[in-house]
DNA sequence: TGGCAAAGCTTAGATGTCTAAGTAATATGC
DNA sequence: GCATATTACTTAGACATCTAAGCTTTGCCA
């Protein structure tokens, strides 16, 4: 690699600055390092990053809708569906529509997908353990139940707020000037 | 309707299921609801998400070099040179170049720029007091050590395995830049 | 002192993620 | 039993981020 954008500068920026949103970053940080860590050991099995993410939850429950995918994982369905088209064609998956609702698309993994379990699941193993090396059981255990906390807190957070809008959350509504003007402008002139 | 991915499922999730890269994935989800959270408020100020990264610094360190101003947000140049162009066009910044090193382009804040600190930056303080919130000192000063352990670790990790890697595309190739080279050199100094 | 390497910025293109809006299938209410 | 809402997926487009590679300026040194 060329540079680690990080390495001195942030591991020194994190020993004396002491920002507003210190907690908010170094956990930004911490998930970069992550991300970055498992994609170095991926990419040697011609594995991306993202498709990690569907594999671990369909290793676990094959066959699920996109849907229910997308909830896995934790993120939208636009994001799904671009990684199963991606995982399609590299042939780890394949959309069935079964009898019933019309409407679901079944993921499930071939052969090929399913084989590489045993190969992806010890480099995340491995990933964690570096991470954590030298960190007591209790600060980890510690460390679990603020994120945790921070999940919980802050999706509280994000339902309130608009909650002055109409029953289901409109984003549209409440993001609101910035992009209904653009919208209005454009079209205007 | 647009639907929160997480909320409920991704709760229920971190309660039951113990996947092997489990707080790698605690990690990720705790910078998205942050990352979410604060995207939320900043909104409300036309203030992307993107640019309170580098506000964030400059509101510190005005008028330093791109590259600098990359290495204390943590990105890579190009990341760096989107977002200056945003926020130039939004009259946040300006660009300058010096009399010496005529390769250094130095970003200044414009008084509008400057401006948004006050505003922004208690935003930034209420997401992450409402992220904590409930959770005890010493769990929030455990999960910093964690997390700076993690980046730490990790840095570690990524700047030595590649080295003993003959992968194709990897870092070997590519001239080495001032970062890396310094790593290497100093493991005899 | 002329050439080459390094440093800094930019460009190009890929990836992963999101919101908004569109389409098709199903469920619901009057 | 049809109109309407809801659900699941898709498409479009935006944004933040990265790597690779190109350009310009500077520094070094043989």
């Amino acid at each position: 690699m060329t540079r680690v954008p990080a390495d001195d500068t942030i591991l020194r920026h994190w020993r004396e600055a002491v920002p507003d949103d210190r907690l908010a970053h170094l956990v930004k940080d911490a998930t970069r390092a992550f991300v970055r860590a498992l994609q170095l050991r991926l990419l040697e099995h011609s594995v991306s990053f993202g498709h990690w993410t569907f594999l671990r939850v369909l290793w676990v429950q094959d066959g699920i809708t996109q849907r229910a995918l997308s909830d896995e994982a934790g993120v939208m369905e636009p994001t799904t569906h671009a990684a199963v088209n991606a995982m399609e064609k590299l042939d780890y998956v394949e959309r069935r529509r079964k009898e019933g609702d019309r409407r679901n698309v079944h993921v499930h993994l071939t052969a090929k997908g399913r084989r590489l379990k045993v190969k992806l699941v010890p480099l995340a193993v491995e990933v964690n353990d570096a991470a954590v090396r030298g960190m007591s059981a209790e600060d980890i255990g510690a460390a679990r139940r603020v994120l945790l906390a921070v999940i919980e807190n802050l999706a509280l957070d994000g339902a309130a707020a608009p909650r002055t809008l109409p029953s289901t959350r409109e984003w549209g509504q409440r993001r609101p000037r910035a992009a209904a003007r653009r919208r209005v402008v454009s079209s205007g002139s």
